[in-house]
Parts: C-alpha cells; sequence; structure tokens
DNA sequence: TTGTAGGCGTTATCAG
DNA sequence: CTGATAACGCCTACAA
C-alpha cells in the first residue's frame, strides 16, 4: 500500500498532493506570487525578510521550480543535448562523462541520445531536441557539413572529433601524436608501417590517415593503407590476415578496438607483439592497458574533449561571442608494451 | 556570417526567425489553433481532410511541437530520468546504454546524472529531476530504503542493482552465477576461496558476499572476507598482497574492475595466473576479455537490466499496474583462462 | 521593494 | 468535427 489511490483508478496521474507551486508559497508567506518568483529566479532584489518568509514556506512546503513553466516564458530551459554516434562504441564513454560533469557542475541538465551510425536519425533527434535544449554538442556526427552549419544557425552548437567550417569544434589534435607515434618507429628501425582505417565515411579516419601519411613522409617510412569492415576488436581480428600480408613491421590502427582484435588475432596465431610486428592504437580507450603486453596508443584527450566541449557551449549560451574556433586538444604518444624494435626479419 | 544578427546583440537569445507555434499554422491552413493541436495529439479526431491542410502547413513552417509548452497542460514530459552512482565506473555504461535505448525506441527522451556516490547529491539530483521528468531510474543507489520509497510514491520508479521493498526493482541473481563459480572451483580442488569486498556500504558487494558465503557451505569449501579500499583496478592491485596472505588458492573479486588489478599486480610479482592462483570477476565488464589470460567472471547482464527496467518504468507509466515485484536477471560464469586447478602446494 | 496584468505554446472543456 | 476560452506554472514589464 505504497501509493493507494484514493479515487478513481485513472491512467497514470499520481494521486499525491499537488505539487507546490509559487501561488502555494505566496499565500503561506503572505505575498504576491510575482514576488515568489523574483526571490527565486533573481536573488537581492526582494527585501531581505520577505525572502526570509519565502525561503521558509518553500522549504515547508518543499517547493520546487517546475522546469517546463519556467522555460516556457524565458525560452531557457538550462537543458544541453549531447549526440553520440554509437552508444554501443565506449569511445564515446569519456566524452559522456566530461559532459555530465560540467553540465551539471554549471547547473545545467544533460540529455542523451544517440543516432545509430545514421545521418538520418541523428538529424531527426537533432531537431527534436532543438526545440527541448538550450544548445547541442555532436559527438561524431554522421550529417553533411551543411545540414550541421544550418542546425548550428538555430541553437548553438559544439562538435566534437570533426571539423566544420564556420561551427564551434573541439577535436584532438592528432599530429603532435601521430608525429611522436611515428618517430618512435623509425626511431627502431622500422621502414613500412601499416594503417588500418575505420569505416569509410569516417571524418576522423580520414584525419587520422593524412596525419600518418604526413608523419610517414616527414620521417621517410612507407606506409600502406589497409581498410577493415568495421572498427570493432573483430574487425580488428577480420584484417590481421591482411596486415601481415602486407609486409609491415609496425600497424597503426584506427582506434584501439581494432588494434587490441588485432593483437588478439595475430597473438593467436603465434605472432609474437611486440617482437615480430608492432602495434599501436588510437585514443586511450578504457581497457587497452588490460592487454598483454599493454597497447601503445596516441592518446586522444575525449574526456577532455566533453569537457570543453561543453565549457565552450555553455560560454556560448551565456555571451553570444560567436567564437567559431576549431579547439585543438593536444594527443601524445602513450608507450606501453605493445610497440618496439622492428623484427630484423632474415 | 553564418548568423547575422539583425538588430542589437543581445543577450544569448537567437535571432532566427522565430519558430513556428500552432497558431501559425492554424492561419496557414485556416483552420482554429486547437484543432492544430488535436490534429497532432490525437490523430483520428479530425477530418482526414483538415489533417491534410494541416500536415501541408505544418511541414512548410517545419513545425515542431514545443515540449516544455506540451508538458504544463498534460504533466507528461515524456522524459525519463538516469540517475546512476559514479560515471566514472564503466559498469553502469552497459545500463545507460540499454536505458537510452529503450527510451528513444518507445519515443521518451532520456536526461542522464550522476550522484557521484553520495546518498545526499542523489537526493538532491532526484528531487530536482522529480519535476521534469515523467518516472525515474536509479542504478546503484546509496539512498536509505525509506528514501527511496518515499520518491518512489511521487512518480514511478525503478531501481536496479538493488533490492528495495514496496518498489520495483531489477537486479542480476547472482545466485545462479556464483554457484556455477563455486562448483567450477570446488570441481578442480580449491579448498579456500577470498571475497575482495567492494564499498563498504555497497548493497551489491554485501549481496553478493551472502552469495558466495552460502554456495561455498553448501560446496564445503571454506570463504575468508577481504575488504578493499576501492572497486577500481589500483584497489585491486591494493590487495593483492593481503589476498595471497590469506593462503586461498581461488579469489572471487566483487567486480572486474578488482579482479583485472589483482591480476595484473599478482602477475607483476611472479604469481601465476590461474596456476598458482584462480581469479574470478564480476560482471563481465567491457574489457574483461582483454586480459591475459581473459578473465574468468560472473556475468551480470547489465545491459539487459537496462533495458528492464525501462520497459518496466515504461509500463508503470502508462498501466498504473502497481507491480512492485522484483525482477531478477539471470547471471551465468563465463569460463575463461583466468581459472583452474588448484595448485598442488607442497 | 512589491503588486498587477499579460503572455509563453499547448491541451482540455465546453459549446456549436 | 471544429471553434472559443480557460487553465498549466512561471516570468516580466509596468505601475504603485
Amino acid at each position: 500500500m505504497a501509493a493507494a489511490a484514493p479515487g478513481s483508478p485513472e491512467k497514470n496521474t499520481r494521486p499525491g498532493p499537488k505539487v507546490a507551486t509559487i501561488y502555494d508559497v505566496a499565500k503561506m508567506a503572505g505575498v504576491n506570487p510575482s514576488t515568489v518568483s523574483r526571490a527565486f529566479s533573481k536573488p537581492g532584489r526582494v527585501s531581505a525578510k520577505t525572502a526570509g518568509l519565502i525561503e521558509e514556506a518553500a522549504s515547508t512546503l518543499s517547493y520546487t521550480p517546475n522546469p517546463m513553466a519556467r522555460a516556457l516564458p524565458t525560452g531557457q530551459t538550462e537543458t544541453l543535448g549531447l549526440i553520440i554516434a554509437d552508444i554501443t562504441n565506449p569511445t564515446y564513454f569519456e566524452i559522456v562523462r566530461g559532459a555530465q560533469t560540467i553540465s551539471s557542475a554549471r547547473g545545467y541538465t544533460l540529455v542523451l541520445a544517440e543516432s545509430a551510425e545514421s545521418a538520418n536519425t541523428e538529424l531527426k533527434t537533432a531537431q527534436r531536441m532543438l526545440a527541448s535544449v538550450d544548445g547541442l554538442i555532436l559527438a561524431g556526427s554522421r550529417m553533411d557539413d551543411t545540414v550541421i552549419l544550418d542546425l548550428s544557425s538555430k541553437k548553438p552548437l559544439v562538435v566534437i572529433n570533426r571539423e566544420v567550417v564556420g561551427v564551434p569544434c573541439v577535436i584532438p589534435d592528432v599530429a603532435k601524436g601521430v608525429a611522436e607515434a611515428i618517430r618512435h618507429l623509425a626511431g627502431n628501425g622500422h621502414k613500412k608501417v601499416a594503417f588500418v582505417a575505420g569505416h569509410p565515411g569516417s571524418w576522423m579516419s580520414a584525419h587520422r590517415w593524412d596525419a600518418v601519411q604526413s608523419a610517414c613522409e616527414w620521417s621517410r617510412l612507407e606506409c600502406v593503407y589497409v581498410e577493415s569492415s568495421k572498427s570493432t576488436t573483430n574487425g580488428g581480428r577480420d584484417v590481421a590476415r591482411a596486415v601481415l600480408a602486407s609486409g609491415a613491421t609496425a600497424i597503426l590502427a584506427y582506434n584501439d578496438l581494432l588494434a587490441i582484435g588485432l593483437l588478439q588475432e595475430l597473438q593467436a596465431g603465434g605472432v609474437s607483439v611486440p617482437d615480430d610486428i608492432s602495434i599501436i592504437g588510437f585514443d586511450d580507450l578504457f581497457g587497452s592497458d588490460f592487454t598483454t603486453p599493454a597497447l601503445t596508443t596516441v592518446r586522444s584527450p575525449l574526456g577532455r574533449c566533453g569537457v570543453a566541449a561543453t565549457t565552450r557551449l555553455l560560454d556560448l549560451l551565456n555571451s553570444s561571442q560567436a567564437t567559431s574556433v576549431t579547439l585543438q586538444m593536444e594527443t601524445e604518444l602513450l608507450l606501453r608494451g605493445s610497440s618496439g624494435k622492428a623484427a630484423t626479419h632474415a
């Protein structure tokens, strides 16, 4: 008998004592509702005495402002939206974490949605969200640049892990990390490295491949491009054979998941890592240090990207500074056990 | 010149063409606003012809109902709240994933918040959320049973990973998985197992310890309880020494993180797993198969718990069936490489 | 400093 | 089936 419905067993409305409104508080405090409103929305614009009365009445009634009702006149919902490409991909967890932390720290509510890797559902989700959110964060968006730009003209919008001109972006600066990685490989006698790509439509994958190419050129290393079916451990397992056939002595995988799959499959096939082949991943994903050897990886500060993007968005919200600059978060090589000297094949 | 403000550079309001309302649609379709409202909220209660007109007008104006405005008269926000104990703990991600998937599939929005392991902030968060949400999901709650019960009397509420009488709960049924694990150990000649506990206040940790005790009793195994500072890999590393000193030949760790930390620390210390000591974790956490040997673990169907809890909540929402039964999701032993025959110590 | 009145976008209750 | 009109809970000029 936790909740005994008094009258008729209605649809789904709670019977409970109707939640208090400013009217109830006003009546109890003996003031006008608008005064109560002020007391809550602009502290200081009400006398200390009445503020006290209101405060007291409010707490005995356990009054809480109704965010919906508040959002109507103001247009501000105190809510941020985060759309990620794939909830299934642990890469995004760090971003969610960062965004949620900052949001709640600044008194905002975070609503989460995923686009299931579909540009279409992503757009629909974004449009629905637009109506109930003050600003939007897109992580790993699959939508066209023009669509994103258009969206950003309606509500403040920040993009993570991708660059769109005219829209504030937060991306990891892969150049530094990749350069370190390639230098590390070159210094260990490697001559040929294979880049195992991710999803063909992924902006980030292309971006990383570019960085790898220029770094290799600079270090006079040969690099080959290997396609993969999907950016998961299974995807990694699937391409192990192809990578081996390429003749490369070192692998740069598009992400850690691929790298780990590769590592496991190669080890299972009797290939020793890093003695026979070196493997380097991307992201420093949760669990990438669980492997033996632990995975060398180019750390993408995803968490900090989430934090930075959210901070950025909130700043945009209360300053209207139209700075659509791309923020680069530094990446770095995390040297662990899966990479080392090139095999002296003979 | 992405968004040229026409007039004055206001605070933070978007200058853009004010978003369309039912009034705009009504005018364009030549009907009354209330008819437009009907057309959207109760399809069928409007003639096919006018419905068409409205549909057309709405789409050319790209009208989207304002959720806030809609929530005001109805009291329904089409939004679900999920509060998790610690965003930092990957365990909860599966739950988030499940909840988000179901929510959006049923047209609901999911808002996410964390309690930072504090009963106090959890309560505050819950209360704030209560105002803007149709129902609440608590995962790994730290609040008192009475508080949760009280909360559940205001809005439909489902608890994950914990049992509270009078409140619908979804918990993994550890009994089965633990029994399998202990039988597995007993069958391999183990005589003494150590249970490495998690956070002292954790309901789940106590619950698992109970299960381990009864299973051990049933299989006539000795079991010892080892405290740990925190349920992380580092926490695992910290207790490695103590566990070794206990003389147990097998370890059941409260969760996979602890187990992995233990595994790494023991291996680093020259202890062979599973030859010298067997390790079994809980949860089948993401990455628990990255280790060498891969971690044997009692799989908690966290994702399915999230799904079940959300489904449950939604059912509660539109049926007012006051079923406060506890739903048990079956666990099972996932036999991988970290457990095996007891060391023949001599 | 505080009260008055009108409006935010929708739904709901009546008539017609 | 459709059109007025009053809520919903709160904010905000404007006036006192």
